[in-house]
DNA sequence: GTCTGTGATAGGCAATTCGCATCAGGAGAA
DNA sequence: TTCTCCTGATGCGAATTGCCTATCACAGAC
């Protein structure tokens, strides 16, 4: 049984005539009276009653219309929506993040996406650079947002704009008035850091950033995600750094001041697994750049 | 596009194994793997990932599955439900009946079809035989309820049991207190009849009753249905002949008495038009049959 | 009567689809 | 490592299917 055959009788039963039907179905009239013919074979039930003057479907036929409109409207569908699923229109977007990516361009860019994609499902998964390298390279996700470098083979690096970091202290601490806080101040302070296994880049960019000066942090406590170091610094248990995205998040009870020299910025980047971004995650990556562009200008 | 092909991609879809696929599907592995093919090219996208180590849906994929599993499941319905319309078990039953014939046996075998065949619409016509006749022959109704003998060729009569014919008359009639009333003691009786145009079956039954005493009825007026002879009689306007059937529905100030000799009845019967009764129609007609087999035993 | 228009039918050509046999490449065992 | 098995893809000839052109049979209009 062809859908297109379905289409004819769909037709026919609208006209119910067959040369006019055979026409909007760019056939002859034989081939029509064929397949339908070959149509009623198929079926077992006779479905149009050729009258001499006139074509009319019998009762087979009118219960047949129903179900056989829905099939070729399902058939048609089915197509449509695999070609949109190309173009990334519908589908299902597993993006994964950390935190920091999180205080970023991301939320308007997904709220963006959504609205623009609804038919899109988009899963947030919220994990840590290493665990999201393993997520991608399993096939768990399909995009990730985190911090460089990478130490999964296969996956594309596509690099997004660094973040800068920025010094949190409690509001009451000696070096709260200052509008620059140079490193230097910083020696002996107790200080809060990710692990080095979780956050690779920012912890050694912040040990380079002591040893230019000759020093060496005094870190009190290892910490992670990067909010909860926020919330320690509330609680005066040291100073750290954050993102600027974090930092922009006001929280009672800290404040936030740059450092000279200035610390390196921490690395963000889009990666997924080879060979190929999904549709989806084209769009979406497409999406962040623009805003990324916005915001620039 | 194929309704098996897509049967196919569902299959294919589920086991994610071409050779187990095609084996479910009747079809050797190179046929379905060029089946597959040929869909895809149809569709202008990869439905699947041939990937080293199985087969995986795309995205593309999964977006078809649903659109192509409903036209799987309609296309298949479509030709269960023209089969069902063929035994009589879906579709429209137009049915026509005189009032007459709808106190009889009619309601109850209704009753009985719609809870039978809950996927049959019944469609209840009400008429006078004249008026069934054309709409039997214009189409309009499957299966008609009436009262032969019909004047319109092309038309299959089915006989049904005929109606006895009893007097209704006021209840203070003179006549009422007897038990039987003979013809004689209607002479010159105020006499209600429906026109002969309407129903030349019970008008021309009622006419030679009274012409073979030498008689004739002193007809008042003409009314139909019979149903409002009966309130006429309730008014006081005159007595008349009615059917069994309708006698059974008391009525306040109306009674029925048998009458000698004993008049003809009312002949009843369902009629259609060639060439042949409706599957429904058909399936009503023997429910009415093991009705009236059942109502004489 | 002829003419017009209906759907059905016959024949021939082209495309499709099938199964069989076979190929190419990866996984796992010896 | 090498062999074997299993995966899906490919080539080919036979059979089938689908389409179109030409034509038929029949009914209604003029």
């Amino acid at each position: 049984m062809d859908i297109r055959t379905l289409a004819c009788f769909v037709t026919l039963a609208e006209d119910l005539h067959f040369r006019r039907a055979a026409e909007r179905m760019n056939l002859t009239q034989p081939s029509l009276s064929q397949r339908i013919r070959a149509l009623e074979t198929e079926v077992g039930a006779r479905l149009f009653e050729r009258d001499r003057r006139g074509v009319a479907l019998t009762s087979a036929g009118v219960a047949f219309l129903g179900p056989a409109r829905k099939a070729v409207e399902h058939a048609n569908a089915a197509t449509t929506q695999a070609l949109r699923a190309v173009r990334g229109e519908v589908g299902r977007l597993r993006l994964g993040f950390t935190v920091i990516a999180f205080y970023g361009v991301l939320p308007e860019a997904v709220r963006s996406f959504r609205s623009r994609h609804p038919d899109v499902d988009v899963d947030l998964i919220e994990m840590n650079s290493p665990l999201l390298e393993s997520a991608l390279a399993a096939g768990e996700i399909d995009l990730g947002v985190l911090h460089p470098p990478l130490s999964t083979p296969d996956l594309v690096v596509h690099a997004l704009p660094d973040e800068p970091l920025v010094l949190a202290l409690p509001s009451a601490h000696r070096l709260a008035g200052q509008a620059t806080i140079r490193v230097t101040d910083l020696d002996n302070e107790p200080f809060l850091l990710a692990p080095r296994a979780i956050g690779p880049s920012i912890y050694d960019r912040v040990i380079a950033l002591f040893q230019a000066e000759c020093l060496s942090p005094r870190v009190v406590q290892e910490v992670t995600p990067m909010t909860t170091l926020v919330g320690l610094v509330a609680a005066g248990a040291g100073v750290g750094f954050v993102t600027a995205g974090i930092a922009r998040a006001a929280r009672p009870g800290v404040v936030y001041r740059q450092v000279v020299p200035r610390p390196p910025a921490l690395p963000m980047a889009a990666a997924w697994r080879e060979p190929s971004l999904s549709a989806s995650g084209r769009r979406f990556l497409e999406l962040v750049e623009t805003l990324i562009e916005a915001s620039r200008a």
